[in-house]
Order: structure tokens, then sequence, then C-alpha cells
DNA sequence: GTGGTGACGACAC
DNA sequence: GGTGTCGCCACCA
């Protein structure tokens, strides 16, 4: 019944979609993401879909989403793996549970894939 | 069907 | 400039 498959599953799968979008060695808001998918008010509605992201989407690379202060917020939720860790791996320097230089690394969907 | 929740964001003071 | 409060939409009990 849509017409575009983005907005085709559910609000959780395209949160999904988004995240899974998230470049290597890049990191965006969960603002950024509910502004993509149309409900730029709605970053609450990002977090919980990956409340259930880790039960959903194990493989989903969440550790690339912060807040829009780049502050770990979600790094209580990581497990076994810290959330820091993963980022540091990835070239990604994290001071006091933030990103450092946040907007050097930030990665809007809304710009990158500007629905093309 | 109603109420409460939530890994946030923006605005007000 | 920092802190506090409200709003917001979709999912769960």
């Amino acid at each position: 019944m849509n017409q575009d498959p983005l907005i085709s599953e559910d609000y959780f799968t395209r949160v999904y979609e988004v995240v899974a979008l998230i470049p290597y060695g890049k990191v965006t808001s969960y603002g950024a993401i509910a502004r993509y998918l149309g409900t730029a008010s709605a970053a609450r509605m990002v977090g919980w879909a990956m409340n259930h992201a880790h039960v959903n989407q194990p493989q989903l690379p969440a550790h690339r989403v912060v807040n829009r202060n780049g502050l770990l917020t979600g790094k209580a939720h990581f497990f076994p793996v810290s959330m820091q860790e993963r980022l540091e791996a990835e070239g990604i320097q994290v001071k006091e549970d933030e990103i450092v230089d946040f907007t050097q690394h930030f990665w809007d969907p809304v710009v990158e894939l500007q629905f093309s």
C-alpha cells in the first residue's frame, strides 16, 4: 500500500535501515534519523526503536547513534562490548562519554541520502 | 481504549 | 551559559 520502500516497513524497521546505512567511522543523532523519517519531533521514538534494536537487529551498529550533544547516552544499554570501545575501534575519539569533534564525524542521513 | 513509557530535542527561565 | 520543563510520537501493559 505504501509508495516508498523506506516507509513500507514498521517504524522500527525504518530506523534500523537508516542506522544500518551509517558508514564506518561516522556517527549520527537520534534527531537526525527522526527528521529523515519525517518525524523530527519524535526523536524519542528513535531511541525507543533502538531499545528493541538489540532484540530485532543485534547486528545493528547502534554505537554510531548518539544524542544531539554527541553524548553516549545509550552506552549503558550496550553489552557486552562498551559503546566507547566500539567507537574508538572505528577511529572515533571518545572523551568523558562524549564524542570528540562530534560535528566532524557527524553523518546526517537527510544530507547524505537526501532522498535521491 | 486508556495510560504510561522512552538510548531525545527544543525552548524557557 | 546552565538547568529545568514541556512536547512529541509510536509501542507495551
